[in-house]
DNA sequence: CTAGGGTTAG
């Protein structure tokens, strides 16, 4: 068995001294290499790559004097070919089982390295299963190498217990091998766990530094990513396009524009090159942050754009209102790959472009684009946010159709769909016919408090934490707002100590929005007034002020009302309905000359009330309607239709 | 030969 663990290459031998590796002899030296590497390679069976080139190709990746040609032999390739990364990995796998059971020859530890990554590589953990028995039952010797391969394949899929017994059986794990266990913890989201490694090793490169950077990225703890790169530049470690690309990726994440200008700087100073993803990092940023003149100059001194730079800038005009000019270079842009659409679709949905994601999505049918999963997903949440019910099932059936598999985000956005459209019927019925509901129990919660089901909402709840399931931020929204619709006080307050003490949520504004609608709806205004006093409001602390006036208008507190309209308007001082409400708490009061002002102040500051405009749509025609709108074809029937069921209504109130 | 990076997701 040849089963040692192999030093240095036998390059040197094998290439004869006349070769010169230079770009420009690339086409000449292809052939004559890839002949080399069949004899380099000690076992019979890897022959046959040299056969076709993508199998030369699938070599290629695992020699280091190829990869220095890498850039010449791609050229040669048609670019189809190049990409077909999955074929080379299935290449290089049945190479495999090739060699070892029909030409039956022992493969060397580097040969096993390859295969373990191309099994890592394609997400084949099954048969990387099989090759680890395969090396433990004939007992190769296992090297240092292949220990951190077997090590990432597992961490990769994963199996993280596994990864940490190989870890801990390893003699002499070095830098690579804790790498390997940070970047695996990271991906599993148990930062904890890659932190207590990261610290425990005894020396750490750049590699090791930029892998504990994307822990923190990666689960979110952009303050910690930021404190740790504060701590490279003191110990000065040595920083590269990696460590940049990460940082840069918080910033923008976190939206902290100071720190990310902080970095353009930094970059523009230290010897780092800008690659194409560096710049995109930082035109990311800008876009991000809707510095829209920073991002256009940055991408107009790139050389090489692609789809990437391209729909970068088109988010970035979607986030500052721009959306003609996002439009414009989505329909001009040279080539759009899946990402691009979706992008567009998700940013447009984010700012409430309901229709106009929806037309893209059309679009992308019409001329044969395949959506996949999170095209689904960010279109069905336009069709809730547009009401557009027939086209949400539309999209069902495509799912059932195609077969595609209905994974929490995909069923979450279905259930929010239906729910949002007024079929809380159907979002049950998904709900119910999901497997695992772990992960879409908040959706289903809140969809049944937005149909006033309060207490049904709220049995959902404690089903939830019976299956074991930890309520999220997302969940406590739905049961507060299903307490604050049923007048539930004291069962809201029990809520809202469960959250913020038992499962350690902090409060968003929705949540304290909920709480002071549920007090003040109930005309506990000092109660509202107390809970506002007692927390921290934020910048978007609209929906909270706008509870109380709200309350205040309805009871007629002229005091409560001007102090929460004060404090409304000073977030959002172009809030129409705060000076419209709090002009009718004023009418209320008789006070026609404060009236009177308000209504001045709206007019000199040019504010204008939004009309209130519904729509729904029927047999896929939406129809609008504003306040005290005549002008539906169907205009009286429908009035007559509204009065019967407000009719109905009064009488229903009345039995009850 | 093995470890780290960018656009899309309620």
């Amino acid at each position: 068995m040849s089963s040692t663990c192999e030093g240095g290459s036998s390059w040197e031998i094998l290439v004869p001294s006349e070769v010169q590796f230079d770009v420009s002899q690339m086409e000449e030296i292809v052939e004559p290499m890839a002949l080399i590497v069949a004899k380099m390679v000690d076992e019979a069976a890897f022959r046959i790559i040299c056969r076709t080139s993508s199998e030369r190709l699938a070599l290629s990746q695992h020699h280091p004097l190829l990869q220095l040609l890498e850039m010449g032999l791609l050229n040669s390739f048609p670019d189809h070919q190049i990409y077909n990364e999955m074929g080379m990995w299935e290449n290089v796998k049945s190479l495999f089982w090739e060699m070892v059971e029909e030409f039956v020859v022992d493969p060397s530890s580097v040969t096993l390295v390859r295969m373990i990554t191309a099994c890592t590589r394609s997400g084949d953990l099954d048969s990387g299963k099989l090759v680890h028995r395969y090396i433990e039952e004939n007992g190769f010797p296992v090297c240092l190498t292949l220990e951190n391969a077997l090590m990432n394949m597992y961490a990769k899929s994963g199996e993280m217990g596994e990864a940490r017994r190989l870890y801990n059986q390893m003699s002499d794990p070095d830098v690579v091998s804790s790498t390997t266990l940070v970047s695996g913890y990271a991906s599993s989201g148990l930062v904890e766990l890659a932190c207590e490694v990261f610290d425990s090793m005894p020396t750490r490169n750049t590699v090791a530094w930029n892998a504990m950077l994307s822990a923190y990225v990666l689960n979110g703890h952009f303050e910690g990513a930021i404190s740790l790169f504060k701590e490279m530049l003191i110990l000065d470690v040595q920083t590269d396009e990696a460590t940049i690309v990460t940082i840069l990726s918080a910033c923008s994440r976190s939206e902290n524009l100071l720190i990310g200008q902080v970095i353009h700087g930094y970059v523009c100073k230290v010897p780092i090159f800008k690659t194409r993803e560096l710049l995109h990092s930082l035109i990311g940023l800008y876009s991000k942050c809707g510095v829209m003149e920073a991002a256009e100059l940055l991408f107009q001194k790139m050389d090489v754009k692609n789809e990437v730079s391209w729909t970068l800038m088109m988010e970035g005009y979607v986030r500052t209102g721009r959306k003609e000019v996002a439009l414009e270079i989505f329909h001009n842009m040279p080539s759009k790959d899946l990402a691009s659409w979706n992008a567009l679709i998700t940013v447009l949905v984010q700012y409430n472009f309901f229709n106009e994601a929806l037309v893209i999505f059309v679009e992308m049918q019409r001329i044969k684009v395949s959506p996949n999963c999170i095209t689904l997903v960010s279109t069905l949440s336009a069709c809730a946010g547009a009401r557009a019910l027939d086209l949400g099932k539309w999209i069902h059936a495509f799912i059932k159709r195609n077969d595609i598999v209905m994974d929490s985000t995909l069923c979450s956005a279905l259930i929010d769909m239906y729910a949002k459209c007024g079929c809380i019927e159907l979002s049950l019925e998904v709900f119910e016919s999901m497997q695992s509901k772990d992960l879409v129990w908040s959706t289903i919660i809140g969809g049944l408090a937005m149909h006033g089901h309060s207490k049904l909402a709220l049995e959902y709840f404690e089903q939830m934490t019976d299956c074991g399931v930890v309520p999220d931020s997302i969940a406590f929204i739905g049961v507060l707002s299903a307490c604050s619709h049923a007048g539930l006080i004291e069962e809201g307050k029990h809520y809202f100590h469960l959250m913020t003490e038992v499962y350690g949520i902090s409060p968003t504004s929705e949540h304290c929005g909920c709480m002071v609608d549920l007090f003040a709806r109930q005309g506990l205004l000092r109660e509202a007034k107390d809970f506002i006093d007692g927390i921290y409001i934020s910048s978007n602390g609209v929906a909270i002020w706008g509870a109380l006036l709200g309350a205040c208008s309805i009871y007629g507190n002229v005091e409560l009302a001007e102090y929460a309209a004060r404090n409304l308007l000073m977030i959002d001082p172009t809030n129409a309905g705060a000076y419209v409400l709090l002009s009718n708490v004023y009418a209320k009061a008789s006070q026609w000359s404060d009236v009177r002002k308000v209504r001045n102040t709206m007019k000199e500051q040019r504010i204008d009330k939004i009309p209130g405009c519904s729509s729904i749509e029927v047999n896929g025609v939406a129809h609008e309607f504003f306040v005290g709108d005549a002008s539906h074809p169907q205009c009286e029937e429908i009035y007559m239709m509204l009065n019967r069921l407000e009719k109905m209504l009064q009488n229903h109130v009345i039995n009850s």
